[in-house]
DNA sequence: GGATTTGTTGCACTCAGCCCAACAATCCCG
DNA sequence: CGGGATTGTTGGGCTGAGTGCAACAAATCC
């Protein structure tokens, strides 16, 4: 599971995103973001700092490997689902399906991050270049369902934007917060009915 | 109007924000934005390296000083408005009237850009960086006049986000557009809209 | 055992961004 | 007219992200 690799050819790995993330997140609490350099955080993982470029494009993509994880889900979640369906319903199920799966337990390590990321120019950028592709994804899985392209750009980027604040107050929320369904259900929701409406 | 200097005490300035600018753009069309160095910059603009940094935190600010002179003015109607008045249609109102400025032929050069924008994650980020904080202007005018936090601050995403997609959608019209706030009724609109019956 | 494949490493380089001390040009006041 | 004081520019040096490349290491395949 935690290789892809089929056939072992060529020399094994002596890194993982795994390793690297779990080093920085480490580095991240000790000595913050902007204290951690790359070269840290390879130390400490055991490998070289080029290493480090071998498993991620940029220092702070480090951070968003649960993310990056959720958002590939959404746009697996996306293409799987029925191409007949009411769009907007379809796509607010889709999501809710998603949120699901995040209980009160299973908060990813940077959302618990907040002051750190509003501080750091270069996280809120990583962090957004991944809400403009997840948005691309919702915006061609509307076109695909008859949506103008127009409005879909609008429903998808309104959509993300519902999607980011609900998951912020679901971190926020602390231990008695249920699953980030519900609170994608109140902040989406309205959004996905105004279009109806609209459209 | 171009300085805001009322006592010229003290050296004057041999450059400006608006000549880095000039600049910027220049090289920008011609060499690209990964192609152009800071040191280009200033060398066109007949200054130092540094000199460049006084007038902008980073390499990516240039692109964005008509969408900060935007921002800015938003931030002023914000402020400036009614405090007593719904909250969702004051929104739509400060918005509208804020893209009424914006005529068929006042369209930002950074707009004009979207390929370039959308493959150098240096500028994305910059962008979305101004965008948070245009939001969280949003959400404490919508906190000020009583709407809960969570709520407000999904309401302000929600909102920048179906904002960014009208500008995009008014920048690319061609020159047949009319104001940009006839595409933030359409994409803006539904959004409150849609929250209007969900607080 | 040699060829191939896959991953790691070292080295050198560019550029953004930061800090700071020196310098230049202007105004204010005596 | 001649010092401060103020404001802006410049140069130098530095850290760290990110890139490119060639060399090397460890595994498999034949």
């Amino acid at each position: 599971m935690t290789s892809t690799r089929a056939t072992g050819k060529g020399r094994p790995p002596a890194a993982s995103r795994e390793m690297l993330q779990d080093a920085a997140f480490e580095l991240f609490l000790e000595q913050g973001y902007s204290g951690t350099t790359v070269e840290h955080i390879t130390r400490r993982a055991g490998v070289s700092r080029n290493t480090f470029f071998n498993y991620f494009d940029a220092k702070g993509d480090v951070f968003w490997v649960e993310l990056d994880d959720a958002l590939a889900r959404l746009a697996q979640e996306l293409a799987a689902h029925d191409p007949v369906s009411e769009p907007l319903p379809a796509l607010r199920d889709v999501l809710l399906a998603l949120g699901g799966g995040y209980g009160a337990d299973a908060v990813p390590f940077a959302l618990t991050q907040r002051e750190l990321i509003g501080g750091v120019h270069e996280l809120q950028a990583s962090a957004v270049t991944r809400f403009v592709a997840a948005a691309r994804g919702i915006r061609s899985f509307l076109v695909e369902r008859g949506i103008a392209a127009d409005m879909a750009q609008a429903v998808s980027y309104a959509v993300m934007g519902a999607t980011v604040a609900a998951t912020q107050s679901w971190a926020a929320a602390g231990p008695t917060r249920g699953t980030l369904a519900a609170y994608l259900d109140v902040t989406v929701s309205p959004v996905l009915r105004g279009y109806a409406h609209a459209s």
